[in-house]
DNA sequence: TGCAGTGTTGCTTC
DNA sequence: CGAAGCAACACTGC
């Protein structure tokens, strides 16, 4: 489930790795991916021979500055990770050059490759090879020129991005006040705060003493102040420990999260509070599982 | 064995 | 019109 901490790991590791790499080809199982950039072909072409300049996230999405104007985004939804390695050819397909990320089971569902700056179309030899695992398949992709990047309804309102240091209490107070209802589905807006979902908004809450069902037209300032402090101090100790692996997410080494030795109730359902103050509750919000402490989170 | 649970987003329905 | 429900998909656990 990448949030921001492991968008964040994924895209830091992507800018060691890839950056300044040229994807010289591509491949899918799945072309139902690129049915909005008129298919895998159509897709194909315009990344094809590009160089990688940069990579940065917006909210959850990671972003592919390429040469010639073209901008691709990857967003990998529920199950998505990008893996990035050595390989060479073994007849038709792709093995590991050495023990990587493939070797394990939970990245073996790998349904986009890229080979860059020398694959199986290139030079034998060194070759860089960034894959997308993503087993359930919800990811997106797409490709768009610089212009018509800015008009993609997919990230036109996307909201301002919690770890930047010009958002600050005042935006974060006037764009909450716009809404109404339980303030942990008011977190995972990404139109309100980008980037923050299920796991990190438990830890939010528990962290600022907020009850998840609590109405955030109920909040006063003081309640407000400490869940956009918790926002903070949570999303950025959770990048440090490079994200949360409680199920398939994997850095791009293959690599599981430390935040999920660090979680205070997320999936913690059951166990006594971090502060020893309760035993930790699950109930449904809006069809998700939200996880706090009775006795620490009132409402 | 079958079905609920898992969580992100966008589309459909009321 | 906004909110709720469901679909996209695949695997796990009870």
């Amino acid at each position: 489930m990448p949030e921001l901490p492991e968008v964040q790991t994924i895209v830091n590791d992507l800018n060691k790795k890839v950056k300044g790499l040229q994807i010289l080809d591509a491949w899918t199982d799945w072309p139902k991916y690129f049915r909005r950039s008129g298919g895998f072909e159509a897709f194909l072409k315009a990344v094809k021979g590009r160089k990688i300049f940069k990579v940065w996230r917006l909210g959850k999405n990671i972003i592919f500055d390429l040469s010639a104007g073209k901008k691709m985004l990857i967003h990998q939804k529920m199950t998505g990770h990008m893996l990035v390695g050595d390989w060479k050819m073994k007849g038709k397909t792709w093995v590991p050059k050495e023990r990587g990320p493939l070797n394990d089971r939970i990245n073996g569902y790998i349904h986009v490759m890229f080979w860059l700056s020398g694959g199986p179309s290139g030079k034998v030899g060194a070759s860089k090879m960034m894959g997308l695992s993503d087993l359930r398949k919800f990811a997106k992709i797409l490709v768009a020129d610089e212009r018509s990047f800015q008009n993609l309804e997919d990230i036109k309102y996307i909201g301002p991005d919690p770890l930047e240091s010009s958002f600050k209490f005042s935006e974060f107070k006037s764009l909450i006040g716009k809404k109404r209802g339980p303030i942990k589905k008011i977190l995972m807006d990404q139109n309100v705060v980008s980037g923050i979902g299920n796991i990190y908004a438990d830890d939010i809450l528990f962290t600022a003493r907020i009850h998840p069902l609590k109405k955030v037209e109920k909040l006063n300032d003081k309640e407000s102040k400490a869940i956009f402090e918790a926002v903070k101090k949570i999303l950025k100790k959770a990048v440090k420990l490079r994200g949360t692996s409680t199920s398939d997410y994997r850095d791009t080494a293959g690599r599981m999260g430390k935040y999920t030795e660090a979680r205070l109730v997320y999936q913690r359902e059951g166990e006594k509070c971090p502060r020893k103050n309760g035993v930790i509750k699950r109930i449904k919000i809006g069809g998700r599982s939200a996880h706090f402490c009775p006795a620490c989170q009132k409402l």
